[in-house]
DNA sequence: CTGAAAGCGCTTACAG
DNA sequence: CTGAAAGCGCTTACAG
């Protein structure tokens, strides 16, 4: 039926390992015969067997994407975004992606120890860290290749982890707005769990400590006690589309009486006016940097484990403004 | 290293043939010797190894999801909602999924094709609808298995497809706003194209009409012209979102002054007041029908082409009220 | 009801 | 620089 490498061998007037050979570029064969064999395979519009290749060499071509298991993961943009960009990326590399979801955390272990143990992926992303779970500690003890998108917790030396510098946003942040004049602030939250919340918080308030000024942590869910505040860092986009709806209803206008300052720059940001000025955490090249890493680690698995941190940029729209 | 049929085999004192036939219940093994495998397999902990099963048996155990060529997928929780679903009916299945995903229809067939000419998939789920184009042909041309999730303009008849009654959608939208007394409606959008506007607007239409109403047709590319409207159906969550901020800007107050009902019931429904009055269309059931009908298709290519209609039902929040 | 054997389409030491 | 051969781990007609 379809063509193989050994219709490809006759026509060349080669020896099947030959083909296979120009086909992996081996260094052994000589560019005459190279040109000979890739001029068959396109005179007979070859394409490999996948699975033929997949069991002689071990490897299956293919990565695991593994994404958390909470229920609104479509609520967040996040994870479309990055699983482009992890699927653009790979293609490049002529790797396929799976994907293994569930809403609990037994769920996802079963598909992710189905897709490793029948070798159908050579390694996966994990697109959520923090604390360790089931899923981390069986690709841990399994010695299995997986980078983490975002930060974890715990045995952050044994991983390869690719984020941005919440910190380091937190601060600027906190900076941009002292540079707007800005010197009461407070950072908004609606959780006090997860890395992201306290790195971003901790880069804010050392940033207002070294500048001398007056920062306070609010929670959203009680009401915001505001007391000459004049800017808001606030954890999310999401989350600071509802709080700007409060202050709305408040008689609070933003960004004239109160300026506000986000993280992520997903739709939420310029979906209904003050358009934010939210941070683009570049999640196109975390998605591009884990699938190289990733491969890096599944050629060799003695690779050492790396943070890879990814550049942030800050996108000024209308939710902030220098106090007169 | 890896534990084979051969090692279950030995344990359990029986041929090779014997341990395959028993994993995938031949009903001409004895009861007894299934027994003895599944016993002989837990023991091991066998794992197939799906690349040889592949091989030997020409079946992928992999589905593949297309994704449309545009940009903006990550702002519709619609995407990443269908691949969980779709992904978990998979899983039932025994089956993984891989994705498509393209900024062109260029970039996009040629993943498509890679996927399917190495065998790397059997079948696959578009994730788009409407107009034909390139990847359509290939799959139409190619008989490869395929279904639609949406309603596809052109030879609907030779491809199964999974959708909602978008029509009677918008008919019963209409249907709901006047049972609460409104008379004058309007059905805005921010496009002309595609079966989704056509097919709510078509049902929203007739519906009027034969109930004696007054109906028209707005965009939101110009400023709404409102004269008397006290309703109006907007295409999706998003839009809605967008229009009534614009109402309130010129002191239009919704639902008081006017009620607003949309399409999707997506996270945008929810996120600031007025909580919107939307259709649910059922995405996790979208997921798991176009799963079933799919392998359905791959087990049986003759199976007959069907399109497939998931209900849907309207979640009555915030913003429509009835006319005083 | 079960076994022995051939074959799926590649890769890769081993020779030369 | 290239060929011949064995092998990856399954499935499945063919026998019995």
């Amino acid at each position: 039926m379809a063509v193989t490498i050994k219709d490809v061998a006759r026509r060349a007037g080669v020896n099947p390992s030959t083909v296979s050979r120009a086909i992996h570029n081996h260094s052994a064969i000589s560019e005459k015969t190279k040109e000979r064999v890739r001029k068959a395979m396109a005179d007979l519009d070859y394409s490999r067997n996948s699975a033929a290749q997949m069991l002689a060499s071990g490897k299956s071509g293919a990565i695991g994407v593994i994404f958390p298991p909470i229920e609104n993961k479509s609520e967040q943009p996040f994870f479309m975004k990055i699983l482009t960009a992890i699927n653009e990326e790979a293609h490049q590399n002529k790797i396929t992606v799976s994907i293994a979801s569930g809403h609990t955390i037994e769920e996802l272990l079963s598909q992710v120890r189905v897709m490793y143990q029948e070798k159908r992926v050579d390694g996966f992303i994990v697109l959520y860290a923090g604390e360790a779970d089931d899923v981390r500690d069986y690709l841990l003890a399994g010695e299995i290749p997986f980078v983490i998108v975002g930060t974890p917790i715990e045995r952050a030396n044994e991983m390869t982890a690719v984020d941005n510098d919440n910190k380091l946003m937190g601060a600027e942040a906190a900076q941009y707005l002292a540079g707007l004049g800005h010197k009461k602030l407070a950072f908004v939250t609606n959780t006090d769990k997860g890395e992201v919340f306290h790195e971003r918080y901790r880069g804010f308030e050392e940033k207002i400590k070294s500048l001398g000024l007056n920062g306070q942590l609010l929670y959203t869910s009680e009401s915001l006690a505001l007391d000459n505040v004049t800017a808001l860092v606030v954890l999310d986009d999401i989350l600071a589309i509802k709080v700007i709806q409060g202050l709305t209803e408040r008689g609070i206008t933003v960004p004239d009486d109160i300026s506000v300052i986000s993280f992520n720059n997903s739709v939420f940001a310029s979906l209904i006016h003050p358009y934010l000025t939210t941070f683009d955490i570049n999640i196109t090249q975390l998605g591009h940097s884990s699938v190289q890493k990733l491969l890096h680690l599944i050629a060799d698995p003695d690779d050492f484990r790396e943070k890879v941190t990814v550049p942030f940029e800050l996108k000024v729209r209308e939710s902030t403004k220098a106090v007169n």
